[in-house]
RNA sequence: GCCUGGGUGGUGGAAUUGGUAUACACGAGGGACUUAAAAUCCCUUGCUCGUAAGGGCUUGCGGGUUCGAUUCCCGCCCCAGGCACCA
């Protein structure tokens, strides 16, 4: 029997904007979300990705994170830790700065509004973030210490000048980092990226490569994640081996990259980078030189996306004149100059084995140059002393002899400064006496100064260069006229080491305590978008392994866990953005159904980390199920006012039963499921009798998803304070299975019927009633007419096979 | 091309170590209440043959193992994300 709610609805409808706010009032005074430093509580660190205050505000895809780690947070208060669950803003960089220049503001002012906007709609939301501990970057009192540790980096050799060829964005003016191109294209406006020779400043990560890559083995990260950073790293091993360089005028020497020692035997030619440094001083043995030279600026014209255009036909030319001697056939062979070999990985140049390189055989085909097949199944032919060895012994072999063993990595030093304006100043001075001079700790921060003007030049100098006040300095060294370092940070400065900063947010003394560091690191579960793995989660990882190393952070890996979340699409099953016009916000949303009903029905889109379509059509399923709770707890909240009351024993097991799912959805980041379950309860208990204690626990468990509702709830059953106060319920093992069970009766594997028989039940129990349903005789006769064999899972099944 | 995920009703998605496939929710259809609508409540809802009773089929496709396969194995196809002339 269904209890009817319907007359008890009109009677009292749960209005969430109303108690909403109510209960925002009443967190936000009694701070029951302040986190505190060295409590007697095991500590737990909740992280969620602070963002970048979009003019946009928050869309659909801060919201997946937020009320995830929101629910975790939540769930570890009622656990009994010590929770951490810290905000902030990531203001810095290249969108802020050009919704600003839309906008014609500065982008403090831009900035300061966006934020306020932000927080409206996180705290409209009723996450639970300790506000006390809120950091912006773009706060001179913060951004003091980024320059601090930049300073660190320089000051051991980490952070270095040069002029090369970087990625350049036309339309942003800006240099850009590798981790920032995608698809040969602007990370943030799309535009192809262009090479262009500057001066830059760089953060020597790939000091870091073989500690970022074994730091991973230990996290508890999803398996495709770390894969991806491992392979964005990219380890290879192979040798160096050096070829000598012959021609009329002189000798010399080149020396290649290879994982494929064993097949030395086969390279037939010789491939250098058209950037390759060697070509200078080649230059008076080529006797095609305006050939070559045509061919280099050719080469060089071209952009990353043309130059590795898919199926591309390869081009080359022969340096005439010149040759190299295989080291280990002694033969002479031709040296070319190509584009599909990379200046930029490996030494520039390739020994190439066309018999055994799809690249070197198009070119080998191309140019007819000649193919020598030195592997046949695995093993050495055509190779000399290594004729019937296996590859891997010719490999040994070969670096022994004629090499050395070399590990190589794609992974590129971080491009790490901007030709912007709003950035962090790079605390650096440059004088023509004591060259390049820190600022000293004292003078931190370098305050960047305000201006009218702050548009990008283009001509690959920051904007701050024409600011002359402020540019002139003296030199701290010698006092002579001197100049500041112009170029500003990349956005992904602030956001490399924000979480050290919350663990003391207030310091002035140095970026965070190290009693503060040691209490709280490391974060135990951190929560954000795919989309950072190769950016914001590699470059967080080397600052705080670089800090480690310097003895200023206490453990060598900041994230324990992770926990990313699927991308979500338009309803329209494309990417959502702006141009497409299917961007969703939370808004409308929160302002039509109340927070409750849109932090669970986020949840009950699909699971976490699984890409999911925004279609707002099932909300009002989500908005049932609370309306269906409030009316069920309030009419027994009235009953247990009357008297006791105790719960009927099927209300026992399934008060119990979703004690367990819950908490073990929660654990596990299963939420849809965990949503369901409360769904299907609410849908169960309904005619049951239900006592105070069940109805308190109830309660408890929902408010990390609904926690507006659950407070209401909470002082309806007469509850003092905040649920979000209250410990988390056991359940009992025992009581969250009913006594009896469906057994499944089949008949060759085939379901033919259902028995319900105690969960004890042994085979002869069910035997022979069993046997005696219609289904099972009929089947039975249909097949053989014999029971040759049965088969019986306790508690679960009997199967005839027949 | 390489590396990851993933393909289950009209839709979003469930399913313990191999044990009733399609939980929960949306949508749709029918009904109740209402002057009416909204809201709410009840029933039906994988496909298919059949008036019905009842039968057959079904987790991308094709095989295999098993009493029994969405789950394990082999071979394909398709979709999404990442990388991409990385030697």
């Amino acid at each position: 029997m269904r209890s009817d709610y319907s007359k008890f609805l009109i009677k009292i409808m749960y209005n969430p904007q109303k108690t909403e706010k109510k209960w925002h009032k009443i967190w936000k005074a009694k701070k029951v979300y302040e986190s505190k430093d060295f409590s007697t509580k095991p500590k737990k660190y909740v992280l969620v990705e602070f963002p970048y205050p979009s003019g946009a505000g928050l869309h659909t895809g801060h919201l997946r994170s937020y009320v995830a780690s929101d629910v975790v947070s939540r769930y570890s208060r009622a656990k009994g830790f010590e929770v951490m669950y810290p905000f902030g803003w990531d203001a810095f960089g290249l969108p802020a700065e050009n919704y600003a220049l839309k906008m014609g503001v500065q982008p403090q002012v831009s900035t300061a509004k966006n934020i306020r906007n932000f927080k409206k709609q996180v705290n409209a939301l009723g996450i639970s973030f300790d506000w006390s501990r809120e950091v912006n970057t773009t706060d001179p009192k913060y951004y003091k210490w980024t320059q601090w540790l930049f300073l660190q980096f320089y000051k051991a050799g980490l952070a270095y000048e040069a002029e090369s060829m970087i990625n350049w964005c036309p339309k942003d003016k800006t240099g850009l980092a590798n981790e920032e191109v995608i698809d040969g294209k602007c990370d943030r406006c799309g535009t192809p990226v262009e090479k262009k020779m500057l001066r830059q400043w760089y953060l020597k990560i790939t000091e870091y490569a073989q500690q970022l890559i074994d730091g991973l083995k230990d996290l508890d990260w999803p398996e495709p994640v770390k894969v991806q950073q491992a392979n964005w790293i990219g380890r290879s091993e192979g040798a160096e081996i050096e070829f000598k360089i012959t021609s009329e005028v002189g000798e010399g020497k080149a020396t290649v990259f290879t994982t494929r020692p064993d097949t030395l035997y086969g390279a037939t030619y010789l491939v250098l980078a058209p950037e390759h440094v060697l070509l200078e001083k080649l230059k008076p043995a080529i006797q095609n030189w305006t050939e070559v030279q045509k061919y280099i600026k050719k080469a060089s014209n071209k952009t990353d996306l043309q130059r590795s255009a898919l199926e591309k036909e390869k081009s080359g030319a022969e340096l005439k004149g010149v040759y190299a001697i295989n080291p280990a056939t002694k033969k002479k062979v031709s040296v070319w100059i190509a584009d599909y070999v990379l200046n930029t990985y490996g030494t520039g140049a390739i020994m190439a084995v066309p018999a055994h390189d799809q690249r070197d055989k198009q070119f080998a085909e191309k140019y007819e140059l000649p193919i020598k097949q030195v592997i046949r199944d695995e093993i050495m032919i055509n190779s000399g002393e290594l004729n019937d060895l296996s590859t891997l012994q010719a490999k040994k072999k070969i670096i022994a002899k004629y090499g050395k063993l070399k590990i190589q990595y794609k992974l590129r030093d971080w491009v790490f400064s901007r030709q912007r304006y709003w950035g962090e100043p790079i605390p650096l001075i440059h004088c023509d006496k004591c060259g390049i001079v820190p600022v000293p700790e004292d003078q931190l921060p370098v305050i960047l100064p305000k201006v009218k003007k702050y548009e990008p030049t283009g001509t690959g100098e920051s904007p701050l260069a024409a600011i002359d006040s402020w540019v002139n300095v003296k030199c701290p060294k010698c006092s002579g006229a001197a100049k500041r370092e112009t170029n500003t940070m990349p956005q992904w400065a602030g956001s490399s080491w924000y979480f050290l900063r919350y663990t003391d947010p207030k310091n002035t003394k140095r970026f965070a305590d190290p009693e503060n560091l040691k209490y709280w690191m490391p974060i135990d579960v951190y929560f954000g978008g795919m989309e950072h793995t190769t950016l914001h989660l590699l470059y967080s990882r080397f600052w705080n392994l670089f800090l480690y190393d310097q003895g200023l952070v206490p453990v060598k890996e900041p994230y324990t866990s992770r926990q990313p979340h699927g991308i979500i699409l338009g309803p329209d099953g494309e990417k959502m953005s702006k141009s497409r016009g299917n961007v969703a916000s939370p808004d409308q949303l929160v302002k039509q159904y109340g927070a409750d009903t849109t932090r669970m029905f986020q949840m009950f889109l699909g699971p976490h980390e699984q890409t999911v379509s925004w279609n707002e059509e099932g909300i009002v399923g989500v908005h049932r199920f609370l309306q269906k709770t409030w009316a069920w707890v309030s009419e027994n909240a009235a009953l247990v006012k009357k008297g006791k009351t105790q719960d009927s024993s099927k209300a026992e097991t399934l008060i119990n039963k979703l004690i367990k799912k819950v908490t073990e959805d929660i654990e596990g980041v299963k939420f849809n499921t965990a949503i369901s379950s409360f769904m299907e309860f609410i849908n169960e208990v309904a005619a049951e009798k239900i006592s105070k204690q069940s109805l308190q626990k109830f309660v408890i468990i929902l408010a990390p998803f609904a926690p507006h509702l659950s407070e209401e709830l909470w002082s309806l059953l007469g509850g003092k304070a905040s649920v979000t106060l209250e410990a988390w319920p056991e359940y009992d093992q025992s009581k969250t299975v009913s006594a009896t069970v469906q057994f499944v009766v089949q008949v060759n594997g085939k379901f033919r019927g259902n028995i319900e028989a105690p969960k004890s039940a042994s085979q002869k129990d069910l035997e022979a009633s069993a046997k005696a349903l219609e289904a099972v005789t009929k089947a039975i006769g249909m097949a053989s007419g014999e029971i040759k064999k049965i088969i019986f899972v306790p508690g679960r099944l009997i199967n005839f096979v027949a």
